[in-house]
DNA sequence: ACCTGAACACCGTTCAAGT
DNA sequence: ACCTGAACACCGTTCAAGT
């Protein structure tokens, strides 16, 4: 993914160069900065452009829309797991520990870019088998290979992909959530609507307001992984 | 929830009357058709309106803003949680019978409204405890007088009802995206586009293409499901 | 009381024109 | 080769004016 060229430009790589040479890779990073500090809400190809001290219009030089910027963004996001030294793309210990790792570094992309996270978990696939947020067919073969290395059988290896999906999404789109975090890839209203009628009606949700405010995410999002890797030791031959 | 009101207004319920006589549930009931039918992308104000015969503007004398349309959009199609006859608001059978009643309920009501369901999954709640898709107060309370008569303790039945939202999430989410249905609250490209480099390069997806199609998310359901009650189970007493 | 028309400050996107 | 300005067809939202 993410074919950044870099171009050897004679430039301070990193930096956002002096003025012109803009570039896709440098256009994908500072929408997801954008979208981190001003929500997905603010994000307009005339304010990008904006920031990156340019005219909106001058960003159709290198994205050819807005639906493909923000996908872009998804992909820049996503590949700072292949940089990330604790997670592998070939197992190394094991499936599970492979499978643990990669959870657990998922799980800090999420954490990391708690805005943008929702565009990753939301945004169309681009085959209907895909299914975030492991969205990227390297990490998808990847996962596959680690699995059928270990002994799973195809549609065994198939239903583990699924559940293991299905745990991520849900666990990092409501933790990110609860992070007060606009979940909405849509819009970001004031940053919390009190409840209208007040809780008298509801008398559990009163008495245990309190202990749902508490967060316990990273615990639970262990509890369920591990019970997860023992469902899936399940399915194995 | 649902204020509906109905008026006596004197003509036959449920249609959309003859010309002027908007009312904000009408509004919101065919918002809810014109995502599934058109998509979000396409939902105006001016196109809701015109679909009711009226100028878009006249939609503000009865729902306050854009963003309010969207969330009385989820609040009614929630709604038909109330409405369905297999889904007690009361355990009858035990807590697990309750449970079971209550995610096969909501996986009803994603599989009815597959375009609206990611709003419901996405759409920023009332209170950071709040978990979508369970995001009605009186749900929500329900699910823990039922836990809390079945004996669970206050931090089990927290512990609980983060498990089954996840769950819920994760799920439904995936499945109604992998149903075509646009998975994005934001926007909806092309059907489907292609990968764009083939799959030369990752030899298990390609191996595994067709068993990745197939649609086995009811069994997957109920198999995930049942074996929360599990977990649920041993986090009692 | 309820809807309409015009208006405002924005959008995404295209394209001829500038440098 | 790359950016800009003006333009087009839209938006959400407000509000005076109509009926």
């Amino acid at each position: 993914m993410s074919d950044s060229g870099t171009e050897a430009d004679g430039e301070i790589a990193g930096l956002p160069a002096r003025r012109h040479s803009l570039d896709r890779r440098m256009i994908l990073e500072a929408g997801a900065d954008f979208i981190e500090t001003h929500g997905l809400r603010q994000l307009s190809m005339r304010r990008l452009g904006a920031r990156l001290g340019v005219e909106g219009m001058s960003l159709y030089r290198h994205v050819p829309s807005r639906d493909d910027l923000l996908d872009g963004i998804v992909e820049v996001v996503l590949d700072d797991l292949y940089g990330d030294p604790e997670v592998y793309l070939e197992p190394k210990n094991g499936w599970q520990d492979y499978l643990l790792r990669l959870a657990r570094g998922l799980r800090r992309v999420a954490l990391a870019r708690p805005q943008v996270f929702p565009l990753i978990a939301t945004r169309p696939p681009q085959a209907p088998w895909i299914r975030p947020p492991l969205r990227s067919l390297r990490w998808i073969d990847s996962f596959f290979g680690a699995l059928g290395a270990a002994g799973f059988r195809d549609d065994a290896a198939v239903a583990a992909y699924r559940a293991f999906s299905s745990f991520l999404l849900g666990h990092l789109l409501l933790e990110v959530a609860a992070k007060g975090a606009d979940i909405a890839p849509v819009e970001m209203p004031e940053p919390q609507g009190q409840i209208p009628g007040g809780l008298e009606a509801y008398p559990h949700v009163r008495r245990l307001e309190q202990r749902l405010s508490e967060d316990r995410s990273a615990e639970e999002f262990e509890e369920s992984l591990a019970n997860l890797l023992n469902r899936i030791e399940a399915l194995r031959d």
